[in-house]
DNA sequence: TGCACATATGAACACCTCTTCAGATGTTGT
DNA sequence: ACAACATCTGAAGAGGTGTTCATATGTGCA
């Protein structure tokens, strides 16, 4: 180790986030770190609420593609869905969802 | 199509985030998305600053991993460094970044 | 009941990613 | 100049991921 102070090191450590806790936030950012994926949610943004056709529609992809991702995104509670007779109409899950996909477009357009 | 308006759909598309853009913020988020580079991250946001060892230490990850994943999270624009002698010190690139980081910690939280 | 529609699912394959290993580069102190 | 150190790099292999194709489920309407 170089200059550095090992207590600084350690206490990090502590603070850390758990290997658990940082697994499940690699997971998060996984979800969200795919093309298809991330239109899909761009476009949830935009719109409130669409259906799979729609997203299929929008995104360009087929709709089964959409499905899988849709099913992926649901799973971890990042969408929500609702049925209304056939279709099935997807929305981001929470306001944080919402923040993030803000947040991380701002970042965009100021680092370039 | 069911009972969509079509309208609003196309409305959608034309606001959408581009595919580059939307490429673009994929790669972001996948950059987050891996368990190593998360802990990483973390360990920046508390610790404000550490060299590769350091992180190496924190994390329990070979230094040739930190490396090969900080060289991603640098050419990203998500950390920056500054050398010191023959140490390398990394800190988050920027207060974007922090509040991604901090964001998603509470949607997890609150997710649960 | 039967058909059309919207969505969901499973398997399979091509593709990409992360880690490791071996070695290179650059830096400090003697 | 040399040795020790911190970091970086390239190649390669194991493992994971996203799409497609074929098919299943579930819903509305005649």
């Amino acid at each position: 180790m170089p200059e550095t102070d090992a207590a600084r090191v350690a206490a990090t450590r502590d603070r850390l986030v758990t290997p658990e806790e940082a697994t499940r936030l690699a997971e998060l950012f996984r979800l969200l770190g795919d093309p298809t994926r991330a239109r899909l949610l761009y476009a949830l943004l935009e719109a409130g609420e669409l259906c799979v056709c729609d997203l299929a529609d929008a995104v360009e992809v087929s709709d089964t593609a959409v499905s899988h991702a849709l099913r992926l995104l649901r799973t971890a509670g990042i969408v929500a869905s609702r049925r209304a007779g056939r279709t099935v109409y997807y929305r981001l899950a929470d306001a944080h969802v919402r923040m993030l996909l803000d947040l991380s477009r701002e970042h965009l357009k100021e680092t370039g």
